[in-house]
DNA sequence: CAATAATCATCAGTATACTTCCTTTTATTG
DNA sequence: CAATAAAAGGAAGTATACTGATGATTATTG
């Protein structure tokens, strides 16, 4: 079997973190594994995870979550064109249209032509997605809460804040941009 | 009517938040939009800043975050079955051959069946796959570090330990599970 | 040793997430 | 006002990332 013989040197090193990473083995697997000291590693991990988490909560729903959170922005913001979805959700403006055809598809969603504008295609729930939003909202959010479960309060707080942070500092970046408009107003 | 026309009326460049005081004006954001106070889609656009500052820095390689990672654990660990793959890089096994057979496409790769065991299929770098991997790791390096530049080094320190804490307490999520034995031992 | 179970890979299918190119509609401007 | 630019959406294509089913090979066991 393969094992594991000198790695290549990798030059995103940050200084070891002790804080909070008691299990001897996979401290040790850091330490030899060059992607464990990448963060854009740990992150696409870690998105799995949430991913996985919220299958396991969701299980039944067939609701995904990005879907979710399109139907949670829809529900505070009826008639809204795809543009403004895919600022307000961060994904792109055609997956926003993707994610759309299949949530109309089962009939949790309504798409119309703006008459002001004929170019937008304006999006809302339907009496049926209002109810699935509804229902499902306690398995989302036990899902969110699991992700974090193994963290203590200023912990869990710290992290949160880091990651806003991060976002906030790297916004530009990606086709998703954060809209800092007036959805939720 | 509708929302949508007064949503994108974005454009407010965000100001570098500093520790003490964040941007108010996210602040009120996150009040506002419900997303913003769910950490698997915190995680889900730190993911995708990732992928974007990776592109930004690695353009002109062709070569995709996941591509790499494989690329690094090939580059220690020549003929490796998929499975041992996938399992070190965090992904599921059809993805990996998904991934190997581009990456072969390229000529950077070779696949062989194990003699020994002939329902495996091995995978190692070619020549020109170490040449790539060596060539392309400063920039890879870049876009890893500059998605925490805005951080200082407690700041930095803290996020990855709790990342990491936070992939050791869920691993058992997902078929990608971490596997702690096959490599770096 | 034959039947069964486990393992590894592959195939088909679904869902994000993105790029590039294109058409339609609206806005701008010479 | 006609020519042009900009904006919204759509179509096609690529790359992850997963589920479920199938087939081939190896390991187990009755």
């Amino acid at each position: 079997m393969s094992v594991a013989k000198s790695v290549r040197t990798d030059g995103t090193q940050n200084k070891k973190a002790t804080a909070a990473a008691p299990n001897p083995e996979l401290q040790q697997l850091i330490e030899r594994l060059p992607l464990w000291k990448r963060p854009g590693y740990l992150i696409r991990r870690l998105h799995q995870v949430h991913y996985a988490l919220f299958f396991e909560e969701c299980e039944g729903f067939g609701i995904t979550p990005v879907q979710y959170g399109l139907l949670t922005i829809l529900s505070g913001n009826p008639d809204s064109d795809q543009i403004s979805l895919a600022q307000a959700l961060g994904i792109d403006r055609t997956n926003v249209a993707d994610v759309l055809s299949r949530l109309a598809q089962r009939g949790l969603v309504e798409r119309t032509r703006s008459t002001e504008d004929k170019r937008m295609v304006l999006a809302r729930l339907t009496g049926e997605g209002e109810k699935l939003v509804a229902a499902m909202h306690p398995a989302m959010s036990r899902a969110q809460d699991r992700l974090l479960d193994t963290l203590g309060d200023k912990e869990r707080d710290a992290f949160l804040a880091t990651l806003i942070r991060l976002l906030e500092a790297n916004n530009k970046y990606g086709r998703a941009a954060l809209a800092t408009g007036k959805f939720g107003e």
